[in-house]
DNA sequence: GTCTATAACCGGATAGAC
DNA sequence: GTCTATCCGGTTATAGAC
């Protein structure tokens, strides 16, 4: 290959070229905005010709997915600690969710966008699409360890237990989706949700594992494996085949 | 004022424009898709300039818009049968959902357009806007009278019987996003996803019913109530003053 | 392979005349 | 209310330099 003989590669010219045009780029939107900062604007603040920002980002969409990537390796190291000195499945999970409010704070201006584009199924930045798929692995992976390295006063059933880290996923969704909503200031809104949720969370496991409720946790269980099968593009069984006799008549039509 | 003579004003000449432009803008929509349809192409088959589309439609984005309210209208009255028809809950709440569905069902291509636009915080379109709030409390309206017509099986606390059609409308806008990611043919993962969940819905407001969940039943509304104030720009009362004495040991800790 | 410079294209949006 | 001309910015193309 190239250069066998260099000592020290680290970051080559076109590397840092491309790292250059990023920082501006985040800069500049997070100073004026994403809509309010062109293109032109990127490569006159980095000293470096229109053409050439193209050379590395091949639209200005692709550098909020950079800067979606940036993110992501920030998040999974912010967990770390964070699972390393919490026990209690309330306090890591509420630890996590933190430490992701605190990361993208300062660039919910343009956190909009990122979610425009995210929202439309066609975007690879879609959290649904093949592209997200190891994003999304990883970000589950988080959750897992949040789950397996907890200390639990109950026991919880297996097969809700090996789904809980993508249920804490689709909850983490749904924090983020409010969060780009969230007008209040600093993002206090936010964060008083996630105080609450966390413990809402906590107690409907708990509540998961009772015996009343086993029917249909079972089912809605079920429901999850097919549709998530389907996201990984995997081919999904037929759910109206399986029709369980626990379900028959659980006796919880209101 | 104008015109203080006309019989039949009906559709004067500015409606009638902008009524072609919005039903030429569909259609090409619908045959190439939102991105590929440009103002000029719709400008050119509807046979007006191109800055008189811009006349009645401020932004390609408000062509959508407009799309929106008329679906909204053709919803509401597509509820109507179904809820004079059906008793059940779950047959109310399934039917309107279906009805929802097969209705939006020939869009389905651009809908991703609709959710992008819907998840910026900025653009008018997105569900939680002032702009939308009209739109929303229709819905909400639907909702309640799928609830309150009602013949149910067990009662539903005041509190909670009062929170169901919001929190129907946010079951509503999850399926929805559910449907735009469907790549299903004719979207029958969702038909089925709906067909399942609406089941599991009807058997959750049993399981809220039971006194054993009551504080955190309780607790959940209160929050939803916050968030909901918070949406609707009310001054929205401080989460953290009123701790509830139900709640200080429930006992559902994992 | 990395980068510059420049011109051009395309389509959403706007201004202003009629 | 309708039109034409124009702007603006994302994007592409090209041709050449290190």
């Amino acid at each position: 290959m190239s250069s066998p003989k260099s000592e020290t590669p680290k970051l080559n010219k076109g590397q840092q070229t491309k790292a250059l045009i990023l920082e501006t780029a985040l800069e500049l939107f997070r100073e004026r905005g994403y809509e309010q900062t062109t293109m032109r604007d990127i490569a006159e603040k980095a000293n470096v010709a229109l053409g050439n920002t193209y050379y590395y980002f091949r639209s200005k969409e692709h550098l909020i997915q950079a800067f979606y990537h940036r993110t992501q390796e920030e998040l999974l190291a912010a967990s770390e600690p964070i699972l390393a000195k919490e026990r209690s499945l309330k306090a890591r999970l509420l630890g996590i969710m933190r430490a992701r409010l605190e990361l993208i704070e300062p660039y919910h201006q343009f956190a909009g966008v990122l979610f425009r584009t995210a929202g439309d199924p066609k975007s690879p930045l879609n959290p649904f699409s093949v592209e997200s798929l190891e994003t999304r692995k990883q970000s589950t992976a988080t959750f897992e360890q949040v789950v397996g390295g907890a200390r639990l006063r109950i026991a919880i059933p297996a097969d809700l237990y090996a789904e809980l880290p993508n249920l804490l996923w689709i909850y983490q969704m749904g924090i983020i989706l409010f969060w780009i909503h969230d007008t209040s200031p600093n993002r206090i809104r936010t964060h008083q949700l996630i105080e609450h949720t966390v413990d809402i969370v906590a107690k409907l496991i708990t509540i998961a594992t009772f015996p009343l409720v086993r029917p249909l946790i079972k089912r809605t269980l079920r429901l999850l494996a097919t549709f998530r099968q389907d996201l990984d593009n995997l081919p999904a069984p037929n759910l109206d085949e399986e029709i369980d006799k626990d379900e028959l008549d659980s006796g919880l039509e209101p």
